[in-house]
RNA sequence: CGCGGGGUGGAGCAGUUCGGUAGCUCGCUGGGCUCAUAACCCAGAGGUCGCAGGUUCAAAUCCUGUCCCCGCUACCA
């Protein structure tokens, strides 16, 4: 059974991470832990893209190597982040470590000895003022360079070239048959309609620069960044070196990627498997941009706020809970302050810190911490939590649809809070009658019972403040880690024993100053 | 020009597939409760569903036109 593996993009290192960088990992990783708690074989893979000429003239600004310039964005921001964010990849790749130069280097020469690359001259517009290239998309009114604003010259380069042109059926037809591959729909439309308009050939090597891996046959070019970087999914378990690994993770189950790279991860990159005869990935998932203020995010307002920034105010688990739950998965989103402070207060705080208080709280009042034993079940609390499971499992497990799954779970949360409303144990608290203390310890012990459920599912979203909750209620020691509880499990009505030790413990959402 | 997405009470959204009392969360107003993180519960105010026509007994939902916003239009990673 092959092991269900997902990626998110390789970022490249020319900056630092911000925002959008953090939503798509923080995503992945969420997926990542919802599928081990499934009992699943999973495999998580994040990296690093390192080559091109961006990065070539970023590191000579800054008076260092271009190898320099990303070992340093690495240890110092892009693996920080990612421990600091909890995010619990198996690996991490980088597209100039040997191990995924060399492959590259046997993947395209075999694609080359297979008829599938041919030299060719590619015609762009080139600004003598940048010395480089331009994408005819990034030309200003009347082909002028963007950064220059001077005409560009259209000049002729000698580029290899995949035929990239043949594979237009050959990929409809894949869209027709895997009608989820790509998703959501709007960027599968999308996908289609451009792959319906024809494809050309395209360009896989650069002469101009030589930041970049080498193309075998020919010293004087370096590979297409696009081409080395996306096969960094290949590389990374084992393509061409470890049979095993491969055999075991290959293909990605899910490609995480941003709308903006959509087209690389889902139509360039199935061709290139294509033509080499691997397996394709089973779905591109494209999420949206993250809106500033209502605007799309640029470099300038990235860097206007950072997610450490967000994390020191708010937390690392309500940061991870926030992006996921405000955002429905794949459509642009809004972010703002005013709205994470009003999610985090009603929903976090209000709804969930305190459900959890409150029932630590009085299992501490009124049994002295001892999680009584109920006298009956009460079908409509196991129930809802049986339906939270189902639920959610199959919005955030299956469709990835975090932001429904998490509705399902915190509509339950809201329904175990009214639950307590209308049953009022504080005032049967003050009958002492044997029918009143049993009624208690049914109204207790459902509500405790209901957050195990909660606990376990909010884990791969929230691990600390889940953790926090299984510890309070007592639940480790009778029932093991957290995280080796099942999903599948969480909604089974009576795990959490008779007799836990039920602390208050600390607040789980403090509130925050405003 | 072409393609895709969207315009629903103050904010963010659901509903539009298979037309039939306009729904949710937050916010706001009034009341209640007291176990809890000034939390929780109840009630209420607030929308001619971008605009204009059309079909229909009936349209947010179907048809036509129109305005506005956003994205894509490839080798920028």
């Amino acid at each position: 059974m092959a092991a269900y593996y997902v990626t998110t993009p390789i970022y490249y290192v020319n900056d630092a991470p911000h925002l959008g960088h953090a939503y798509t990992t923080v995503a992945g990783d969420v997926l990542t832990r919802w599928h081990r708690q499934r009992g699943e074989d999973v495999w998580f893979l994040t990296g690093t893209d390192e080559h091109g000429q961006k990065i070539m003239r970023t590191a000579d600004a800054n008076g260092v190597t271009p190898q320099e310039w990303a070992d340093k964005l690495v240890a110092e921001a892009w693996r920080p982040l990612w421990e600091h964010l909890e995010i619990a990849n198996d690996d991490f790749i980088r597209t100039t470590e040997p191990r995924h130069t060399q492959r590259v280097q046997e993947f395209v020469q075999d694609l080359y000895d297979k008829g599938e690359i041919y030299k060719g001259s590619y015609t762009g517009p080139y600004c003598v003022g940048c010395e480089e290239f331009k994408s005819p998309g990034e030309l200003l009114e009347g082909d002028l360079c963007p950064i220059h604003k001077r005409p560009v010259e259209w000049l002729e380069e000698d580029n290899y070239f995949f035929k990239l042109s043949e594979y237009g059926p050959r990929l409809l037809e894949f869209y027709e048959n895997n009608p989820t591959f790509i998703q959501p729909a709007s960027a599968r439309n999308e996908v289609v309609q451009f792959v319906k308009s024809g494809l050309q050939d395209l360009s896989i090597s650069r002469s101009s620069f030589d930041w970049g891996i080498p193309i075998p046959w020919d010293g004087k070019h370096v590979i297409y960044v696009w081409v080395d970087a996306l096969l960094n999914y290949a590389t990374a378990v084992g393509y061409g070196s470890d049979q095993e690994k491969f055999d075991r993770v290959w293909p990605a189950d899910v490609h995480l990627v941003g709308k903006d790279i959509l087209r690389f991860h889902a139509v360039i990159w199935p061709a290139m498997l294509m033509a080499q005869g691997l397996p394709l990935p089973g779905r591109v998932f494209a999420n949206g941009w993250l809106m500033v203020g209502g605007e799309k995010m640029s470099k300038s307002n990235l860097t206007g706020i950072s997610p450490r920034q967000l994390t020191e105010h708010f937390g690392v688990d309500a940061y991870r809970y926030y992006f996921l739950r405000a955002i429905p998965f794949g459509q642009d989103g809004s972010f703002s302050w005013e709205d994470f402070s009003a999610r985090y207060t009603s929903e976090l705080a209000n709804d969930f810190g305190n459900l959890a208080s409150r029932v630590a709280a009085m299992v501490g009042k009124y049994f002295d911490g001892k999680l009584p034993a109920p006298a009956a079940e009460t079908p409509e609390i196991s129930g809802a939590l049986a339906t939270a499971v189902t639920n959610a499992d199959r919005a955030i497990g299956d469709d990835l649809d975090f932001a429904g799954g998490l509705a399902h779970i915190f509509d339950f949360v809201r329904k175990v809070n009214l639950y307590l409303s209308e049953q009022e144990p504080w005032k049967v608290a003050k009958d002492d009658s044997p029918e009143g203390r049993a009624k208690l310890a049914t109204i207790l012990y459902t509500a405790a019972e209901a957050l195990r459920g909660v606990a376990v599912l909010l884990n791969p979203v929230m691990p600390a403040t889940a953790e926090k909750l299984w510890v309070s209620l007592g639940a480790e020691e009778h029932l093991g880690p957290l995280a080796k509880q099942r999903i599948a499990e969480a909604g089974t009505w009576g795990r959490l024993p008779e007799g836990a030790t039920v602390t208050k413990g600390e607040i789980l959402f403090p509130r925050l100053e405003s």
